[in-house]
DNA sequence: CTGCCTATTGGACCGGTGGACAGGGTCGCC
DNA sequence: GGCGACCCTGTCCACCGGTCCAATAGGCAG
C-alpha cells in the first residue's frame, strides 16, 4: 500500500486529494514525515521553503508540487529544486492517480505543454554541451567516473553528485579522485575549465 | 488491455521483453502498425531513422527508445525527437513495466541520472528567462570584485589570487562573498560556470 | 559634517574537499 | 581458480572555502 502525504496550510484536504487518495494524510507544515509520495502546496509559491522541504525530504522520496494557479516560472523553479511533478491542484483525482502512477515508477509528470518546453530546451541545450569537446576527453573514464565528472561540470557538490546517482558521498570522492589523476587536473575547478574549455589550444604544449 | 510494440532488427524478442510484456508483438522495420506503447531498439543509434519513425507515429502514442549501450548523447538526441523514454535494452522485466507505467501515464522516464542531468541544465536555462537575477554580469561588481572574480574565473585559489593581486587572502574571500552575493551565485563552481556559459540571450522564439 | 560606498584586514567557525590509509563486492578473462 | 578492471564503502586528517562577527581608512554626495 502506497502512502501519500499532502502538505498543505488549508484545514480540509481538498475533496478531489480524498476521492484520489482516501487513505492520504494532510499535514499543514512540512516535517519529517515518511510517505511514498509527498503533495506539496504551497499558499504561495516559495523556492526557498521547496528547497528546504525537499532537503528534508528521505532521499529518493518524490515530490509533487500542486498549484492552484501553475505557472511556467514557478513550474520552472519546483524542477529545479528537484520536484518530480508539477500540476494543477484541481486536477481530476484521476489525474492525480496518473501522476502518482508516474512519480512512483520513476517518471516525471509536467503535462504536455510544459513537458514540451523543457524537452525542447533541455535537448538543445545537453547536444551543445556534453557532445563536443567533454567526449573526446572523457572516453578515457570509465562510465561511472564519466557521471560523475559530467555532474560536477554543472557545478554540482559532492553531496549533490552523490544524491543524484544514488551512491555515498565517499564513492562520489573516489570516482573523483580517479578523475582527478586521469585527466591531470588539481581539483574540480580545473575540472570544470578543463570541460569547457574548447580542446583546440592545450595550452602546455610548450 | 494495453498493446505494445517492439520494434527490432532481431529475429527474436528478447526474453526479458515478453516476460514483461507477453503479449506484445514483434517487428523489424517501423511502420504504421498502432499500439499503446512502441518499444524502438535500433542496431545503432540514428537520429533520422528516429525522427521518420516518430513521423510515422499516431500523435500521441508514446515511444520508448532501448539501448544496449546507453549514452548521454543518444538519450539527448531521443529526447529531442521526441521519445518519452530512453532505456537499458536489458533492463529488468519489472523496469521495464515501470517505464510503460510511466509513458502510458503521460510521464517522461530517464532513470535517475540522466533525469537529474536533465532537469538541472533544462530548469537552468527556463530560470535564466524567468529569473533576470540570475542573468546579472560582472558589470554590476566594484573594480577590485571584478578582477578577483575573474582570476577564480581562470581557476585560482585564494592564495594565489591574494599573492597575485597583493592582498591577503582574507580580502579576496571578502571580494568574492559580495561577488556571489551580487551574482546570485552560491560558490566558486557556480561562478565560473555563470561566466563560462555566457549569453543571457535565451532564443526560445521557436 | 554626516552618511554611504569601497577597499582592506582580523578572528572564529564550520562545512566541503581531497588525500591516505583501509576494505568489500561483481564481473570477465587467462 | 586466480587476476585485474570496476564499483562501492569506511575512517582519519589537513586544508580550503565561505560566512559571521567585527574594525579602520579613504572618497564622494547630500
Amino acid at each position: 500500500m502506497t502512502t501519500h502525504l499532502f502538505i498543505s496550510p488549508r484545514a480540509q484536504p481538498l475533496p478531489r486529494w480524498q476521492h484520489a487518495f482516501p487513505d492520504a494524510t494532510l499535514a499543514a507544515r512540512p516535517g519529517a514525515r515518511r510517505a511514498d509520495v509527498v503533495w506539496w502546496m504551497p499558499p504561495q509559491f516559495d523556492a526557498s521553503a521547496l528547497d528546504a522541504l525537499i532537503a528534508d525530504l528521505p532521499a529518493g522520496t518524490p515530490l509533487v508540487v500542486l498549484s492552484s494557479e501553475p505557472s511556467q516560472a514557478d513550474a520552472m523553479q519546483a524542477l529545479a529544486a528537484g520536484a518530480r511533478a508539477y500540476c494543477h491542484a484541481y486536477a481530476t483525482p484521476a489525474m492525480l492517480q496518473q501522476v502518482a502512477v508516474v512519480v512512483l515508477n520513476g517518471g516525471l509528470w509536467l503535462g504536455p505543454e510544459l513537458m514540451s518546453t523543457v524537452m525542447g530546451v533541455a535537448s538543445k541545450q545537453l547536444l551543445a554541451d556534453v557532445d563536443p569537446a567533454a567526449a573526446t576527453r572523457l572516453d578515457a573514464l570509465t562510465p561511472r567516473e564519466r557521471a560523475v565528472a559530467i555532474e560536477v561540470a554543472h557545478g554540482a557538490t559532492n553531496k549533490e553528485v552523490a544524491r543524484r546517482l544514488d551512491i555515498t558521498e565517499r564513492t562520489v570522492k573516489a570516482h573523483l579522485s580517479a578523475v582527478f589523476e586521469k585527466l591531470g587536473v588539481r581539483d574540480r575547478l580545473q575540472l570544470v575549465l578543463e570541460l569547457k574549455q574548447p580542446p583546440a589550444s592545450v595550452d602546455r604544449a610548450a
